[in-house]
DNA sequence: CCGCATCCTAAACGATACTG
DNA sequence: CAGTATCGTTTAGGATGCGG
């Protein structure tokens, strides 16, 4: 009999971990996002706004928040004239950088 | 100096490796039919389609022809009546099966 | 400075019917 | 059996301007 580990457990579903970590990690801006802040470790949203070049406030506020939401970073606002806010990296966060990196060898390797 | 390597060498394009890798395994369907694929070793395409539930002709289809253009399965068609036609993964997408798994793994033990 | 609200476009996805 | 063609829907993404 076959010991193969299945890629997707649950073929129908959303809750296969592959898909989990595509609905969090996915779409235009999100890896960017998370790359901007792993280099910088703290960075401000406007530093953030002007290193993913070509993301609109729209785009960027809520992949911020949705990456807030996922437990994916952490927003920091100190209630200064004017405001100041700064994203950092979970735990979590940090934790899947070396697998997206293997993915990133991957891709430079193949395509 | 900081000799991290970074996530995303090209923040403005799409010639990062990691954002290439999504292209191509990313959308609602691929990772299924990889999985699929994967898991039979060669499927028919009837097979595809009912073992990867809720997908129409159109879409899988689609993908099964972008899945090919970018060398990820191979498409063996025998001219019998009535045709079939069987899928396989090719070497290329094998070896990205061990990281799709480690994200898999993340996925299940983090969200 | 850091966003949110609104409106709009483009692309992904889907239903249905049909063909070699 | 293994798809294609057509068309409709839905969602992701983007432009612009305003507000705390």
């Amino acid at each position: 009999m076959s010991k193969k580990e299945p890629l997707c457990d649950n073929i129908a579903g959303e809750d296969c971990g592959l898909k989990k970590v595509l609905n969090i990690v996915g779409g235009k801006w999100k890896i960017m996002i998370l790359c901007v802040i792993d280099k910088d470790e703290v960075v401000r949203y406007g530093d953030l706004r002007r290193a993913v070049f070509g993301i609109t406030n729209t785009m960027l506020a809520n992949s911020l928040k949705e990456l807030e939401e996922t437990g994916m970073v952490i927003r920091k606002q100190y209630d200064e004239m004017p405001v100041r806010v700064e994203y950092s990296l979970t735990d979590k966060a940090k934790s899947i950088i070396p697998i997206l990196l293997e993915l990133k060898r991957w891709g430079e390797k193949n395509l």
